[in-house]
DNA sequence: TCACCACATTAATCTAGTTTAACCTTCTTT
DNA sequence: AAAGAAGGTTAAACTAGATTAATGTGGTGA
């Protein structure tokens, strides 16, 4: 098990003991997935929060007309889960997929409660990821409304530059709400602006 | 200064003894203001998160073409703030203003800080409010990206009756995202449809 | 009583982005 | 080497929602 990037990334926001990390790794599992497989599936309760050791994972809608809505990509040292579902513990809206190869640090929501009580420091912890998780969150509602689409997927390209390398097109259409021929037709046009 | 919402809702999530509810009582401030003022000003920095104990408020956000964008409304027992300029300490990018007399219970920057080392399950509070807020704004995005104007006003209609009747229309317009002509021809269909 | 103000509606014209459908590229499989 | 997948582009016709501008409505204050 690779732990190290979680360790590091923890240690960015709060401090624990030797003790503590070890307490940490006894309850937490090291799994991989292939590209392709599912982390949450649309109607199943979700039963962890994954932290991203190594890969490259969708979290996607499927609406009622069968149309696929990507919500957000993640990568090496983020989060993903469908958060509504696992702390209400009720089926999922959300799917989360791998893009590539996977490698996972898990925390399963009852491992989760349980750490919160052996480490309080990891509410503080959650609390901060959370508080920089829902600023993102609320900034993209207001870029959605205020940018026309050309604006959104410069302001992606700015600030996801590895993601955009990393996963076909028509994805990143579905994340900035728009049809991947729209995509196509606002490529084209910056290129002949330069 | 009346206390009790306040109290009654952090009792729904964490236990306080009476001590640490005198201790945290003692860190806030109550605070009037009159329909019309700014609890935050953009390009202020954000200087409380503010519990209301009555009245309405909305955030916006004032575009560079002079567009004015709602976030969020808030009404009783809601939380309001410019969240990502108060927990960065930096010019505040929304302004949060009174849409009707308003009685605030506001936790400074530095106080919360003292909180969450005087009373640790704060940190568990504040953890649990941050999911939440978290989640529906995820839900936000994709109801944006995948239903029509008209579903959105429903949807809205239906989570905030008591908002609905408080505000403007032209507010929930831009709340929704939409011109408030837009918003008018929407609820004449819906009124021919009936 | 009328004039103003804040808010709401209606209708004509316009545009960003969708839909549909055809075609192109590149990689994989056989 | 041929035949699919899987992804990407182009272009024409279409639509949800914006823009502009005029008109309506219900207070409120002098």
């Amino acid at each position: 098990m690779n732990s190290k990037p979680l360790l590091d990334y923890i240690n960015k926001y709060i401090d624990l003991t030797a003790d503590e990390q070890e307490v940490l790794l006894q309850n937490v599992t090291y799994r991989k997935y292939l590209k392709g497989q599912f982390v949450v599936q649309q109607g199943d309760v979700c039963k962890h929060e994954s932290f991203v050791v190594k890969g490259c994972l969708k979290t996607f809608y499927v609406d009622p007309e069968g149309q696929e809505h990507i919500v957000m990509f993640a990568i090496e040292n983020r989060w993903t889960a469908d958060l509504g579902s696992l702390i209400t513990q009720t089926p999922a809206d959300y799917n989360v997929q791998c893009l590539e190869n996977c490698e996972l640090i898990q925390f399963s929501y009852e491992k989760l409660e349980e750490l919160y009580q052996l480490i309080p420091k990891l509410e503080r912890l959650f609390r901060i990821i959370l508080q920089k998780a829902f600023v993102a969150s609320e900034k993209r509602i207001i870029r959605n409304f205020s940018l026309p689409a050309k604006e959104r997927y410069l302001q992606f390209r700015k600030q996801y530059p590895q993601i955009e390398q990393r996963v076909p097109q028509y994805m990143i259409a579905s994340y900035l709400g728009i049809t991947k021929e729209f995509l196509s037709k606002i490529r084209s046009q910056l290129i002949l602006e330069q």
